[in-house]
DNA sequence: CTATTTGCAAATCATTTGCAAAAAT
DNA sequence: ATTTTTGCAAATGATTTGCAAATAG
């Protein structure tokens, strides 16, 4: 009982629940990747054939406005979405396949605030993206 | 001599010289800031004021093209450029005064290519802005 | 009941592009 | 002379917004 879903930690915060909310959340609950607002309302479209567009992107927005989910923008023009949860992690993407790798690194996140520090500034957020391609002999042909 | 100007190396790198280009490279050599196209438009019209809108776009994009210009995101909609130097650095943008204040770290560098290769990757580039306020007792009033 | 949310269509904002004229090599 | 670049204006693509009808609390 732990966690939450997100829908409700929404509704805990104030929102009202309708049921182009619950679809939305729901939608991006289940996204495994990191999916922009197109790909985001064609899966919630699947529960909801007459979900609009606008109540996608506002529901969006309200959600990144409570601190529920994360709006990412990984260089393509277009915004991507995450689930918020209390572990951190960023990502590479892969320039060859696109595919967005999620990573933690402590020593990462302590180097921050001490750059932060070091500047005079108390770190209140971050965004980092790692651009790389495979290392030969891994996961691609070279 | 070590340093050539921007213009120069973009005639280097094959680039026909323009009365519009030279005063676009002049104007972002000039600037001390990372200036966004429409702030880059106006300081170049000081030197020519027909010049339009589009070949900013076009001259930036070609520069950017040959790696003579860096290209930024901090997170409000429009792209910020700087001139490519040898020196890397990344920034910090004070999400109080919006200034950024750039900065270097060895350790961060590292960091990021090892984390990149424990990954599988080889790192091709990265995108990486913190955003902060003033600690206490620094640049601005608490 | 009253404030909020929805869908639609039109509006915005940054950026790109087609085209014919102008200029660089 | 040939290819590239320019300015203009129209096109694009992502995101936002005005509005009247629908709906959550």
């Amino acid at each position: 009982m732990l966690a939450l879903s997100l829908l409700d930690r929404a509704g805990a915060a104030g929102a009202k629940i309708t049921p182009q909310r619950k679809v939305i959340c729901r939608a991006l609950e289940c996204s495994g990747d990191h999916p922009d607002v197109d790909q985001l309302l064609a899966r919630a479209r699947e529960s909801d054939p007459g979900l609009s567009l606008a109540s996608v992107y506002r529901t969006l927005r309200a959600l990144e406005d409570l601190d529920l989910v994360w709006k990412h923008d990984f260089g393509d023009g277009r915004a991507r979405y995450e689930v918020r949860h209390d572990d951190h992690h960023d990502h590479l993407i892969d320039t060859i396949s696109g595919q967005i790798v999620e990573f933690h690194d402590p020593e990462l996140e302590a180097l921050k605030k001490r750059i932060a520090a070091r500047l005079g500034y108390r770190l209140e957020g971050h965004s980092l993206a790692l651009f790389g391609r495979p290392a030969d002999g891994e996961s691609q042909t070279p």
